[in-house]
This record gives structure tokens, sequence and C-alpha cells, in this order.
DNA sequence: AACGAAAATAGGAATATTCCTATTTAGGGG
DNA sequence: CCCCTAAATAGGAATATTCCTATTTTCGTT
């Protein structure tokens, strides 16, 4: 996803453009691997050091809130990466390595439950657990 | 999921079976909706003054691993609520209700990918999000 | 029933996250 | 371009969570 749709987004659900959230997505953009949430303010007050934790947090759950940004529960606490194309995470029980899963398997067949209690649905998110190749020999023991 | 079968699984892993994991799995037992950790630490608590947060979180961690314990991400932090039957969320991006989902529509397609990367699947999570039919009509407008 | 090793705990320190409020800032309308 | 209002922020206080370590407890073995 580019800066200038992420900003968009931004705009067009009536959010401002503040320096403190162009610094956040600036950051978010140039990480290539899922960070923790003190790991993107210390990278966000590299740039502008006055940023306060609070704006940090604040605007994560904005951007999760818009779907921008992805939540990933994993091991030792929530890992947040910009949602550059819609796909779900596998978080090893072992090491805790978290892998990208290509594509989304989720389709009307998985939403039905929800659609029948009249629910209805925008989003969806789909963790998977177990062990990677490299911890895999290691639970056969 | 029955105490006696909780406590079976814990020992089977090698957990040993502490006063405090029996009263945090009684006050998860007797609790029928999702709840934050610290209202688990309060409840517990009461019945052993002298339990300290420490132990607490790391027996939801403990609980969790062992998906005795399910995890729900949900608006204003996370719930633990005891896994009596695999099942999953919804949650309202208006007013925040989580609602359980009848059933589990994960199924072999799901886990295609994973298995192509050769991964080995052992849990999965799928949390759904969008509108409850109380917020839909406000939504709407 | 007592022993010993390993696991688990309490309590306090260290971190992380959220809350609160006075001040600043973005952006629409004149 | 200036003003106004609502939204957003900084900074510090309040909470929540995790870490650390000396002590206690569980449970397998005697």
């Amino acid at each position: 996803m580019l800066q200038k749709k992420i900003i968009k987004i931004l705009t067009d659900a009536g959010y401002k453009l503040t320096r403190q959230r162009r610094i956040i997505i600036e950051v978010l953009l140039k990480n290539r691997r899922p960070l923790t949430a003190l790991e993107l303010y210390n990278q966000a007050k590299h740039r502008l050091p006055a940023i306060s934790h609070d704006t940090l947090y604040r605007n994560l759950e904005v951007l999760s809130f818009l779907k921008v940004v992805s939540r990933i529960n994993a091991r030792g606490g929530d890992l947040f990466e910009l949602e550059k194309h819609h796909h779900h995470h596998f978080t090893c029980l072992q090491c805790g390595e978290v892998k990208c899963l290509d594509g989304c398997p989720i389709g009307p067949g998985q939403l039905a439950e929800a659609r029948r209690q009249g629910l209805e649905v925008v989003y969806h998110k789909f963790e998977l657990s177990g062990y990677c190749n490299k911890c895999k020999p290691a639970e056969r023991m």
C-alpha cells in the first residue's frame, strides 16, 4: 500500500493528517517485517524526538481500525505491519518465528455462520500456529 | 471442557498442578463470558489473596499455549475464556461487543498454503469484525 | 512418609501501555 | 490569508504487564 493511498484512507475517514501520523506511516513503510509497538516508537522518536508514547499507541489503534495496519498476535506481544496486501500469518509455537502466508483462503463459506446471525462482516483475521520446518524435527523426539 | 480434562492436559504436558493453577481454572470455569486478565486476577485474588500478578499472567500464557484458554483480541485489550469447545468470535467495530460463532468453518482448504510451505499447523484462530445487528443501522446513515 | 530436583510462586522492580488535561495544530470557511 | 473549532498532541500520572530472584511447593523416588 502506498503512502498516498494510506493518506487518502485516513482523510476520507475524517482523520487529520498530522506530522506524527506521516512519520508513523513512513516508519511502517520502510520496515519489511512486523515490529512491536516499542520498536516503532523508537524509530519514530528518531525522526521526531518529542513524539509521545500516547501518540504512537493511539495511532496504531487508528490505523488498525482502518485496516491499514494489521496486528499480529505473536509470542512475546503483538506485532504490527502495514497491510500492503491482505494476507495472514503463521507463528511457530517453538521458536516464535512469524511467517507470511500467500493469498487468503477465507471465502463466503467461512462467513456463513456470521451472516446467519445477521452480522455484517467487514474484516477477518486468520492466524495459524504450529511448528515451522526448523522446529518440526525437534517436535518429533 | 471439564476441570478433570484440563488438569489432565496440564499434567500430561509436564506442568505441575499448583493451588494457584487450580484456582485460576476454577475462576475460568465459573465465568460464562470472556474476561480481561485483570478481571480474572481480581477473582482469583478473592480466593487466594496472596496470588501475584505474575502467576496469573504466566498461567494465562501456559493455558493459552495448551489451547485450554483462548485469547480473544477485542477492543480495549485481550479477553480470555476457557475453550470449552472450539469456536471463533466476532467483534463489533462500533460497540465492541464480542459474539460467539457456532461451529468452525476452517477446513483443509484453508490450511493448504501453510502445508505447501511445509509448516505443521496445530491450531488456528479466526476472528471476524464488522457491525452487529444493533450497530448496523447506525452504520447506514 | 521423607528427600531432592526442578518447577512455580510472591513480591517488588522494571517496562509497557493507557489515561488525563492543558496546549497545539490541521484544515474548513470566511 | 486569518480565524475558529474540533481533533490531536506532549508530558506526566496512573495502570497494566513482565521481569527478576529468593523462597516455597510439587511430585517422582526412596
